[in-house]
RNA sequence: UGGGGGAUCGUUCAAUGGUAGGACAUCGGUUUUUGGUGCCGAGUAUUGGGGUUCGACUCCCCAUCCCCCAGCCA
């Protein structure tokens, strides 16, 4: 299980900085998602690494930070779910932190900023300082109150600070230089005024600092060594490290990794949440959903989301992963965990013509081939079976393993039966199957060399428990959701089959029993779980994943 | 071409001047009371062009292509 760790870029810098004493041999981590929506797989990637590396190395803590400085677009909601994802994929989280318990440290910082010069209230609307920043190629105007005096600017500040001012009226900025080819050194904007209630601070500030002025500080405050983040946060690093320097407050590195992608889905929380919005899909949970919520949901487990990361690596080169891949990593996972059971999705009815009327046994089954200590239970077996539909065929060509007339096959744990008639009904189809059974056959075994190469799951109908099951497929239909046609959305690339509803499901009676969190291979047919809209009344399983498949995919 | 990054099998990660390797995907074989699993095997890559070197994915030069940045979002 403990296969050797693969290093990365990241894990060569943290060696190296540990080799030469740097950060007295401390490791710091921290993993900040702001609380604006559900953790998504993209950020297990980063949760895997930063906490990864705190239980990787014995010196290592990470911090799990709730990067909340902009009340409107967080809630509680998301705070508490991020929480359950973190604890879920199997890190620790007793050391919670929240960038709203530094806002008054980060006022003062800022004063001190103003104090040497190099910060100023800048009263321009936003569209003047759009437009005054410049653009690619021509530098930007200086704001015509950038000269203010110190005095003004602190006694401004103050005044945004207590509420004198409405939303957008004034901004604090940085003064670097108007000129810079890094459009973040365009006098960056630190504090905007925000009369807006904060989840957790309440009516207490009306001004909200900035990214680039507060992550740093956050980093700082905690102690953090290493600042990991994504790719698009380059440009901005320079910035993150002029901040720490005009305070000489401790500084953290910032190193940048490639985010993760996955094809025919995608990764923006501001796409995903338009989703849960316009109801495409039931929440931030729906199994359809890249969430880890929707994952969980799905039925997948958190060792084959770490998996998926492990597997994945770290590196600067940004691409798409394969979704096959995690497919790979919960089939992986789930061959060696879930319990073998009987389900027929799309039931035929068989009768057993020479099988003892009313008689039932009771026959031995291994819940898990891959693992003997999952031990047996019993399956009742009757004279009347549900069988799958696919597995008859009337003109079935030669390589047709199951079922047609004539032919026998072996029902799993049970016997070999022959099929002898096919019932029709007026419209031709067929609607019963009568077979036989060779009694010498029970559980499944001949001595005499019969070669039956096929096996068929089954249910008995009397005993059958009815459930409805849920199949899902891709949410887009695409690789890339994002690609669109002119005058298209993301939302035309949905794919309308992803979910499927399959009632009238015929399951073995010990699935009565499955509970949330149960991991259930139905044998023939995929990966399954109960979801959480199930109740005692009406079964409701996911479809987790479906088998690999080689007939089905070679008859396409 | 303002600045910042990145180019290695189809995809992704490695190889840090010394046999280009793994995983997934694909295709084949084998085993099998799941057409599952397992096992075995195959094909496919250093963006291009120069140079340095006994030897270059790696170092140098010149091209090319891709991604990110002009929120009072993070």
């Amino acid at each position: 299980m403990a296969e050797e760790m693969q290093s990365n870029f990241i894990r060569e810098i943290i060696d190296l900085d540990l080799s030469q004493g740097k950060n007295d041999g401390r490791v710091h981590t921290r993993f900040p998602p702001e609380p604006n929506g559900y953790l998504h797989i993209g950020h297990a990637k980063s949760i895997c690494l930063n906490f990864g590396l705190a239980n990787d190395y014995e010196v290592a803590k990470c911090n799990l930070r709730f990067d909340d400085t902009n009340p409107v677009k967080e809630e509680d909601e998301y705070v508490n779910s991020i929480i359950e994802d973190v604890k879920w994929l199997g890190f620790n989280t007793d050391n919670i932190f929240y960038a709203s318990d530094y806002f008054e440290k980060m006022y003062i910082f800022a004063v001190q900023l103003i104090q040497q010069g190099k910060a100023y209230v800048d009263d321009q609307t936003p569209e003047e300082i759009r437009e005054s920043r410049g653009s690619l190629k021509s530098p930007g105007i200086e704001s015509p109150f950038r000269n203010r005096t110190i005095e003004e600017n602190i006694q401004l500040f103050e005044d945004m600070r207590n509420g004198k001012f409405q939303n957008g009226e004034k901004v604090l900025r940085a003064k670097i230089d108007m000129a810079s080819p890094n459009l973040n050194f365009r006098d960056p904007i630190m504090y905007r005024i925000l009369h807006a209630s904060h989840q957790r601070t309440g009516e207490t500030w009306c001004i909200y600092p900035m990214y680039d002025w507060a992550h740093g500080l956050e980093d700082s405050i905690e102690g953090i060594t290493h600042s990991i983040c994504t790719l698009e946060f380059q440009d901005h690093r320079p910035l993150y490290d002029w901040f720490l320097d005009q305070l000489d407050v401790h500084h953290p590195q910032q190193i940048e990794f490639a985010r993760l992608n996955l094809n025919y889905t995608i990764m923006s929380k501001r796409k995903l949440k338009q989703l849960v919005d316009e109801d495409h899909v039931s929440g931030w949970n729906d199994p359809r959903m890249p969430t880890l919520s929707g994952f969980r949901r799905k039925g997948y487990s958190p060792d084959s989301i770490r998996e998926l990361c492990d597997r994945v690596g770290v590196a600067k080169r940004d691409g798409i992963i394969d979704i096959a891949l995690l497919e790979n990593c919960v089939r992986e996972d789930l061959n060696k965990r879930s319990q073998r059971v009987m389900a027929v999705l799309d039931p035929l009815k068989v009768v057993i013509t020479n099988y003892p009327k009313n008689q039932v046994e009771e026959l031995d089954a291994d819940n898990n081939p891959e693992n003997e200590d999952d031990g047996k239970r019993t399956i009742p077996f009757s004279g009347e079976l549900w069988i799958e539909k696919s597995d008859f065929m009337e003109d079935a060509p030669k390589k047709f393993f199951r079922l047609s007339e004539g032919k026998e096959v072996r029902l799993k744990h049970a016997y070999y039966i022959t099929c002898n008639d096919v019932i029709k009904n007026d419209d031709g189809e067929v609607v019963e199957l009568h077979c036989t059974y060779d009694p010498k056959t029970k559980g499944g075994w001949s001595d005499d060399g019969r070669r039956v190469k096929g096996t068929l799951h089954w249910v008995s109908i009397p005993h059958a428990v009815d459930a409805e099951i849920r199949q899902y497929e891709h949410l887009f239909n695409v690789e890339n959701p994002n690609k669109t046609k002119d005058g298209e959305s993301f939302t035309d690339n949905l794919n309308p089959d992803s979910l499927q509803i399959v009632s009238g499901c015929k399951l073995e009676p010990s699935l009565k029993n499955a509970e949330l969190g149960n991991y259930f291979q139905f044998l023939r047919n995929g990966y399954y779980c109960i979801d959480t809209d199930s109740a005692t009344d009406t079964l409701i399983f996911n479809r987790t994943a479906t088998l690999r498949d080689t007939w089905g995919k070679k008859n396409k």
